[in-house]
DNA sequence: TACTTACATCCGCATAAGCGAATCAAAGAA
DNA sequence: TTCTTTGATTCGCTTATGCGGATGTAAGTA
């Protein structure tokens, strides 16, 4: 694959918002697929769908525990570039929720399997 | 308009081989249609759509002068990042062909001028 | 006045990409 | 075993995107 292919793949993999939501809360942690369906209020197929596309891209990779996959970013040479389109995010209000969300989604599995 | 928005909206525009190739063009100076049309072989209308694209992205501005726009480069707060872009396109083999195409194209142009 | 060049834009077409619903398989839990 | 949870994948559908060809306009040239 051509630096012009790798290049012009990554910017097609970032330029998608609901891709861009999702990594948005990679950057906080390790989710599973069930995860970002919650928090950001997906359908199980959009949540596994985009997740796989950043796993492909080499962004993301996948840990399977059980009947779980959790996904998790890839440290790599993108890391300044990552962090700088953190920052950027974490300026958009949508992007903020999200993060507020997935705090909440979070307390509430804990105290799940706290009852159990 | 969401800093997810343009975000999104950013990268959209760069995940395209073709508008990667005219803006590898761009860094070096500032072109009209004809010459992205000519060192590229792209239609007309190819060439001008995507010239128009990235000056709608805020990546490009265009001067008019008698029948010819010419677009160039806008300095921003993108620079760092497009100038890392830049070099990492001048390791493509197809943009490194580009840029001796574009070489080629304006010495011809020079030449027929010349001859006026 | 014709003719050429430069460019934006429109048109129809083909392909790419995103979506929800549904299906299937794997892994626990009752 | 039966039921539930999890997640990958497939199926149509819709929309977005890129393309060449054609058209119209503006500017310069013969």
């Amino acid at each position: 694959m051509s630096e012009l292919e790798r290049c012009s793949g990554l910017f097609k993999i970032l330029g998608d918002e609901t891709r861009l939501r999702i990594l948005n809360l990679l950057f906080e942690r390790e989710l599973c697929v069930c995860d970002v369906m919650r928090v950001l209020d997906f359908t199980q197929s959009r949540a596994s769908r985009h997740l796989l596309a950043l796993k492909r891209a080499g962004l993301a990779s996948d840990r399977k525990e059980a009947q779980w996959t959790h996904y998790s970013l890839v440290p790599g040479e993108l890391e300044a570039f990552l962090s700088a389109l953190k920052y950027r995010l974490r300026e958009d209000a949508r992007c903020q929720e999200d993060l507020k969300e997935l705090e909440l989604w979070l307390e509430e599995k804990q105290q799940r399997q706290a009852c159990q």
